[in-house]
DNA sequence: CGAAAATGCGTTTTT
DNA sequence: CGCATTTTCG
């Protein structure tokens, strides 16, 4: 492609920054405001002008988003562009310490620990002090310990900051420090690293060993930083020395969005960053591209009650656009059905597809009525995020074994697959070995790979056994067969896909699939031709920092409804975007009014939701939500007023609170519940059991008969007992269990036939 | 040692 | 309530 003809399509801001050259660059882009175009094509002019490839660094704050972005300018500057180092902080750090591992005396076949791995080592070593886990909760130590790491405190200066000792003590767990000290060396006994290492390792690596800085530093000659508003410090030091020679640095925020200050973004960054960059230019990209000017001003005023925040003023020339709806539910059940009900006639009325429609929620958990809702209505769905695919129990099992196949120092695989599937070996045997071991100052896979050696009683058999399946594995390794072949050798031989196959339950076939797909997964890694390093180590490096967002794209199957939590539908876009759960204590979420004062970032975050929007937008709130098995009366959220009103349709609150029949009044509800508590499983059962097992589909042709059997959203399960066909209008009559005959002009939207 | 029963905790958000 | 972890018992 011709450069005028790309920057012809720019406006004056985003041409400056596409061309601007040498030196740093800081570009405060609004929401909507085309900024991944801007860094699209200005990497694409770099390349043009002579920069190679391998000297760009771009990071991005998903796989995914880095991954569009690299097929963008793929079409732009063709396969050149795959060579640009590009993708999340984390992989691209983790890619660079694999390479510089043995500085640190890691091997560059380290394990990556997720979430779940270093909360359960924590366990284990509150346990192994005799500590009170009630006290010391691995969830509380681990934050402690995270925070510490972002802000580049070691174990040693944690157990050395006054500061931090006496929060400890206030707090009642003084003993945190030497937690972590244990923790970081049971890590790297391991030759694993969490998530925080990743980073903190790096700003190691570069303070202790000029030379491997120097290489970098000189390697890369432009350095670029997406959403820089969500990088915490130990990532803003990083890009601050990779940069520091050729000073060619450019960040792209907007700190209008910065909603990851809970794990340690920092918005001075931004300002740090003119404080270190005293020649720094900066550009604002003010003008929305994305959304109705109802949608803009709705969430600028919104954003303007927030005081700390740079001097920025987004506008948008787009049309007007429909008022955003605000929909008043009775229950969570209830709204999933006005929210599914709702994207169905607007479906129809607008011939839309699923995929123009996205559910936002604060929580995970909210998911579900909506799951539910749209599964009735015959909506395709997905859900991203949540209880990820690499999350599932047999996923992680075959990782497990993977991952000890590639590093038979890693604790927390080995705790993993020691016993699975059963071979006799418990949790005494595991600590009689981990004993042994320490006493023989050896690793505890010394013990097992020559457990005749060491060996006691009748386990010796099964430990035995397992240390030769793990070296037949480790062979194959040796002799470079890729991931593939090794991997689907493992979980044949370790007898995984076995003990699923056996399992005939429902759940049981699921998981047997799950890891046909893992499997799948990496077949593809092994095919792909991207793929350079097709090494077991190298598929688990790549697989470990999968962000949610990055899910596989199921089979071509894009036309789906969208549900996720609004931080991850950061840096998304879509045409009607439903913002549900709007109540006090949910959104803005209760912990954050606890833990602090403010509520910029929960505003913040609901600035980010709105913006998501191009043309319609809703809100929507419960006046009582199911949790926890009891019933929770709710109010709307103070978000509600903080929109400038005249942006709101309110009509539809008051409408659905007239057509709230499928639910009964909050009351009874409620009573019905605390019932149900109490007796046994009295009458709601009898309502339920009503449903028939076969499965309602949505109907849009009108093929109705006389004796269909139809659900009808407000009056329940029908018999048709009359069709009236008059040209293209067909009016039924149904016969309803619950309210006796109906005449109908069809309204399909409420309307499902059994088939 | 492993299955069954009892307890207990959770819902902020994610790399 | 539902899941995960811990305790109890055969």
């Amino acid at each position: 492609m011709n450069h005028n003809d790309y920057l012809s399509t720019l406006n004056e801001p985003q041409r400056e920054a596409v061309l601007h050259g040498n030196g740093p660059l800081m570009i405060i882009a609004g929401a909507g405001s085309g900024k991944t175009r801007v860094l699209t094509y200005r990497i694409a002019r770099l390349i043009e002008t002579g920069v190679d490839p391998f000297r760009i660094l771009s990071l991005t704050f998903t796989n995914k988003a880095s991954g569009e972005m690299r097929s963008r300018i793929e079409g732009a500057v063709g396969t050149e562009a795959r060579n640009i180092w590009m993708g999340t902080f984390h992989s691209v750090f983790a890619k660079i310490l694999r390479i510089e591992a043995r500085y640190l005396g890691y091997t560059s076949d380290f394990s990556i620990y997720d979430t779940d791995d270093s909360k359960s080592l924590l366990r284990s070593i509150i346990k192994e002090y005799n500590l009170d886990d009630k006290v010391y909760k691995a969830n509380v130590v681990f934050n402690r310990i995270s925070g510490a790491k972002n802000r580049l405190i070691s174990a040693d200066d944690y157990i050395n900051n006054a500061i931090i000792q006496q929060d400890d003590e206030a707090a009642k767990m003084k003993e945190i420090g030497r937690l972590y000290k244990t923790y970081a060396t049971r890590c790297f006994q391991a030759n694993a690293m969490d998530f925080d290492d990743l980073l903190f390792n790096t700003n190691v690596l570069f303070r202790d060993f000029p030379d491997v800085l120097y290489k970098y530093q000189h390697k890369f000659q432009h350095v670029m930083v997406d959403e820089f508003q969500d990088t915490n410090v130990s990532q803003y030091l990083i890009t601050r020395k990779l940069s520091a020679v050729h000073r060619n640095i450019v960040v792209v925020g907007d700190d209008a969005q910065s909603i990851y200050a809970f794990r340690g973004a920092n918005i001075e960054n931004i300002l740090n960053f003119e404080k270190d960059f005293p020649d720094v230019r900066v550009i604002k990209l003010e003008q929305n591209y994305r959304s109705t000017s109802t949608i803009v001003n709705a969430a600028n005023s919104v954003i303007a009650r927030n005081k700390s925040q740079l001097e920025k003023h987004t506008f948008t020339s787009n049309e007007e656009g429909s008022l955003i709806d605000v929909i008043k539910a009775g229950s969570d059940n209830e709204e999933g059905r006005l929210i599914a009900t709702a994207i169905f006639e607007e479906k129809m009325q607008k011939a839309l597809r699923n995929e123009h429609f996205a559910i936002l929620y604060r929580t995970n958990a909210q998911s579900r009525s909506f799951e539910e809702a749209l599964r009735k209505l015959g909506i395709k769905y997905r859900i991203v995020g949540g209880q990820s695919f690499y999350q599932r129990k047999e996923i992680k099992d075959l990782l497990a074994y993977l991952r000890f196949t590639v590093n038979q120092r890693d604790e927390e695989a080995f705790k993993r697959i020691i016993n699975l599937p059963k071979r006799g070996i418990g949790d005494t045997t595991v600590a009689k070995i981990a004993v042994t071991a320490s006493e023989n100052n050896v690793a505890i896979w010394d013990v097992v790979a020559n457990i005749n050696q060491y060996g006691t009683g009748r386990t010796i058999a099964p430990i035995e056994g397992f240390g030769t399946l793990i070296k037949s594995f480790k062979i194959l390794v040796e002799e470079g067969k890729d991931a593939y072949e090794i991997s689907s050798h493992i979980a044949k031989a370790s007898g995984i896909l076995r003990e699923l196959y056996e399992d005939k339950t429902v759940e049981g076939l699921s998981r047997y699939e799950n890891v046909q797909e893992l499997l799948n997964g990496i077949k593809e890694f092994v095919d792909s031709d991207e793929t350079e390093d097709k090494s077991l180590s190298a598929f688990l490096q790549s697989v470990s920092l999968l962000t949610n967002a990055d899910e596989p794209d199921d089979n071509n199957d894009h036309d789906r409804v969208t549900m996720m939590t609004i931080h991850s539908a950061k840096g998304l876009e879509f045409r009607n975007v439903f913002i549900v759960g709007l109540e006090e204590d949910l959104f803005p979420s209760q912990m954050m009014l606890e833990s602090r004062q403010d509520l910029e970032e929960e505003r913040r975050l609901f600035y980010v939701a709105i913006t998501r929007a191009e043309k319609k937008l809703s809100f929507s709130y419960a006046e009582s939500r199911y949790q926890w098995g009891r019933l929770k009366m709710c109010e709307p959220s103070r978000f509600l007023l903080e929109v400038e009103q005249k942006y709101l349709n309110v009509n539809k609150m008051v409408q659905s609170a007239l057509e709230r029949d499928t639910t009964p009044p909050v009351t009874t509800f409620a009573r019905n519940l605390v019932q149900r508590k109490t007796e046994a499983k009295p009458a709601v059962t009898a309502a339920t059991s009503h449903v028939p097992s076969a499965d309602f589909v949505p109907t849009d042709t009108f093929d109705l008969a006389e004796g269909d059997k139809v659900e009808h959203l407000k009056f329940g399960f029908g018999v048709v007992t009359k069709m009236d066909v008059n040209g293209t209008d067909r009016k039924a009559t149904v016969k309803f269990d619950l309210v006796g005959e109906k005449t109908l002009l069809l309204s399909f939207a409420k309307l499902r036939v059994m088939k």
